[in-house]
RNA sequence: GGCGACGUGGCCAAGUGGCAAGGCAAGGCUCUGCAAAAGCCUGAUCACCAGUUCGAAUCUGGUCGUCGCCUCCA
């Protein structure tokens, strides 16, 4: 079954067909670096994360760029967001990127979310930029005013066909101070002659300015994947009017198609509302990580399909969190189970076929837009499967083991990122804590055995106050910290 | 006002024509010295109304409600 991907752009799901075979180009909108990431941006790289994963497990030589904005995006009171905060900070503009690329990156590497192939700043490709703006300039679709360029939106008649607007319906929501330099109150603009107090500055042939915050995206995209690539990413939030007017600057500019495949991602919202400063409902990465291991915001963001909205909750997160521990005693139980065993031979319990289904439950909900809930799902229910076998008192074969955790380790670790992998603790201090906390088994088996249980149960719970938590099973006790 | 999404058991959430996945929570049970973990069992006709159809949560029209975007946002 092939791949098949919801294409925003015309709205249905279709078969993905890379423009080469065996290769994927992916553009996904980054971060402004103005301040610490948030849940929200969680989400949406979470999402792209997965993506590139799936495409590359399933055989696809991905090539993955994001971007990382530091000049150029305004706030609405005509303020470049990072000249603000470095105002407000006393430092450097450049200073305050360095610092929020940084939390951004240590952010992503906590969660999990492994690295694009290229992270490009947009104050690194002015020139790119301003080609691109002469490039449009020439062709007539944008227009020079008292030193900035807009993008004259009446030229292009395909301009609102990812976000589904008409220009006439559109109400003119620009700021005072250019709305008279416009032609049309929904040009955007390409370049912005810079203010005195503006330090953020290239010289260019129409203005010392700096470039608009669209333009970024389409120069950088073309730069590397190209001016015809497969697959776009980014927020719904930007769909308009960022998105749209990337394929207005790339299309005219290169006279060939954008974006093939647009995927884009649901916002997330924190108890219902959405996130922002003024409502002190702003929580980051690292907020989010100090109260949740990562698989466990991965599995929470990863339970909702990717183009869904999200609430972000207390209890969300809880019940994500039990969800996850179900999943983890189960992989826990496995590698256990595969390193002490000595049962070699065959299938006996018929279970390799079951590990079979639960591969191609998973595979094909994957295949079907990657569609993680039903991912999820199909591992829940091979862990319902997996714990009955466990539990069941029947010898089982290290094949078997073996196959239960290479499952474990590739769909639930590689692809989705919320099984970690199976790393043997080797420092000395954990070697001397299992060695410890071994003793203490033995002695307090000792008490079970003598029916001391009031000795036997202090040892477990001191054992739990002090995080180790212990577990009698048929075949032995055993230990997990918190 | 325009564009778009959505309304499925207590909560979250899959499911685009053919007997309503999965998780969390709750109750009962099994196993256990106890506990924990785990398993089993119990529960929804899919906001409402009207259509299309042999048959609809799924298609059409309408009503009510929620949310996002339209101005900065992943």
């Amino acid at each position: 079954m092939p791949l098949r991907i919801f294409n925003v752009l015309g709205r249905e799901k279709q078969d993905f067909e890379p423009l080469e075979p065996g290769h994927v180009t992916m553009y996904v909108c980054g971060p402004t670096v103005y301040d610490h990431p948030h849940i929200g941006h969680a989400k949406t790289y979470v999402a792209f994360d997965v993506v590139t994963r799936y495409l590359r497990h399933s055989g696809y030589n991905v090539l993955y760029v994001q971007n990382i904005t530091d000049v150029g995006h305004l706030l609405d009171s005509g303020e470049d967001r990072v000249l603000r905060k470095a105002a407000q900070t006393q430092s450097k503009p450049m200073q305050i990127v360095e610092m929020y690329t940084k939390s951004y990156f240590d952010a992503m590497d906590a969660l999990g979310v492994r690295r694009p192939d290229i992270s490009p700043r947009a104050s690194g490709h002015v020139p790119e930029q301003i080609k691109m703006i002469e490039k449009l300039l020439e062709k007539d679709v944008a227009y020079v005013a008292n030193g900035s360029v807009y993008f004259d939106v009446s030229k292009d008649p395909d301009y609102g066909k990812l976000s589904n607007r008409r220009l006439q319906e559109q109400e003119a929501g620009t700021r005072e101070a250019v709305r008279g330099e416009k032609r049309n109150p929904e040009d955007f603009a390409l370049w912005k002659k810079a203010e005195p107090e503006h330090i953020l500055r290239w010289e260019s042939p129409w203005s010392e300015g700096f470039p608009g915050w669209h333009i970024e995206c389409s120069a950088m995209a073309l730069k590397y994947l190209g001016p015809t690539f497969d697959i776009h990413g980014g927020g719904i939030d930007n769909i308009f009017p960022h998105n749209e007017s990337e394929i207005a600057q790339s299309e005219c500019a290169n006279d060939a198609e954008f974006a093939r495949y647009w995927m884009l991602v649901g916002s997330l919202t924190v108890d219902g509302i959405k996130m922002s400063k003024s409502l002190g409902n702003f929580i980051t990465i690292a907020d989010a990580l100090k109260r949740y291991r990562p698989e466990v915001i991965r599995m929470f963001m990863l339970s909702v399909h990717y183009s869904s909205p999200v609430d972000y909750s207390e209890e969300a997160l809880e019940a994500a969190a039990k969800g996850w521990e179900r999943l983890y005693n189960a992989v826990r139980l496995t590698r256990r189970a595969a390193n002490d065993s000595n049962e070699s031979g065959a299938d006996a319990n018929g279970f390799l076929e079951r590990v079979e289904q639960a591969r191609t439950a998973f595979f094909s909900a994957m295949d079907d837009d990657f569609n993680t809930p039903i991912a999820i799902a199909s591992l829940q229910e091979l862990t319902r499967d997996v714990n009955s076998l466990l539990n069941s008192g029947t010898p089982v074969s290290s094949a078997v083991l073996t196959a239960i955790n290479d499952t474990y380790s590739q769909l639930g670790g590689d692809i989705l990122g919320i099984v970690p992998a199976d790393e043997i603790e080797t420092g000395g201090s954990a070697q001397r804590e299992a060695a410890l906390v071994e003793l203490l088994i033995r002695m307090r088996a000792e008490a079970r055995a003598n029916k001391n249980y009031a000795e036997s149960d202090r040892i477990r719970n001191e054992l739990a106050e002090a995080g180790v938590i212990l577990e009698d099973r048929a075949d032995g006790t055993v230990w997990k910290t918190e």
